[in-house]
DNA sequence: GTACGTGCAAATGATTTGCGTTAAG
DNA sequence: CTTAACGCAAATCATTTGCACGTAC
């Protein structure tokens, strides 16, 4: 693993990601780490996010079109409204492993990692 | 269920799709149905691909940014090589209804559908 | 006939890139 | 120092929209 240079900019990506379960898109973390860095450019934060999802020290999560990032890398999955667009957190290491196991018959690919997103309506939007 | 409007453009599209397992972007969809229908829009194919994925007639997938579109709507799950992006089926009714037994005790939802996503190194990209 | 669908071009939103400048180690 | 990271503005991609025209039923 190569060292990762750990500028003022990428610390207070992070930090504002550490612990951060809402799943913000890269507009979000942009106006977030601007009140603390007022000179960020949306470019950076971009470039940052990317960084850190490759090394795996964040994750991307896909929802209509648009990239969402969070710092949880176990073995958890989505809840996704397809109404609304909220996505929330649903903690399975069972799932996980039901998965994996199952993958390992496949051939083709390398598998390193499993996710599970389950789609439906939230209460809100009329759900339950 | 409303009726539904079967006009050139919207049949052509469908007939592309329909046992095509290759995961085809708008724009590749775009260019295939352009062989039969040279004076179709990519606006059209945008508007149809939303339609009928909306109707449930045909699946969307997110993938790198950018929408995949797919017939099949039985329970199937997908590999992703984390290189080159390709998509392959993953057939499995046994992962689906784990899946969807265990979002029984889901509260603030209400649950219409799973899908996993497996993450992983191609063959090509030097996986295996 | 009329509501829905289409084609085109322009608009929007998300993300990426080129490049001269700055800062981390 | 010197190399990776930044900031900015322009570029690129995917997708959506407004609107006049066309067509399925």
């Amino acid at each position: 693993m190569e060292k990762i240079t750990y500028t003022n900019q990428r610390v207070e990506i992070l930090n504002f990601l550490k612990d951060n379960y809402s799943h913000p898109t890269a507009d979000e973390v942009f106006n977030a780490v601007r009140k603390k860095l007022s000179r960020i450019s949306k470019a950076t934060v971009y470039q940052n996010l990317k960084f850190l999802s490759g090394k795996g020290i964040i994750q991307e999560v896909n929802i209509k079109g648009a990239s969402r990032f969070e710092p949880n890398l176990e073995a958890h999955h989505h809840l996704i409204c397809k109404n609304c667009g909220k996505i929330m957190d649903f903690n399975s290491k069972e799932l996980t492993e039901f998965a994996l196991k199952l993958s390992e018959k496949v051939k083709d690919m390398r598998i390193e990692s499993t996710n599970t997103n389950f789609y439906g309506i939230c209460k809100k939007c009329g759900g339950k």
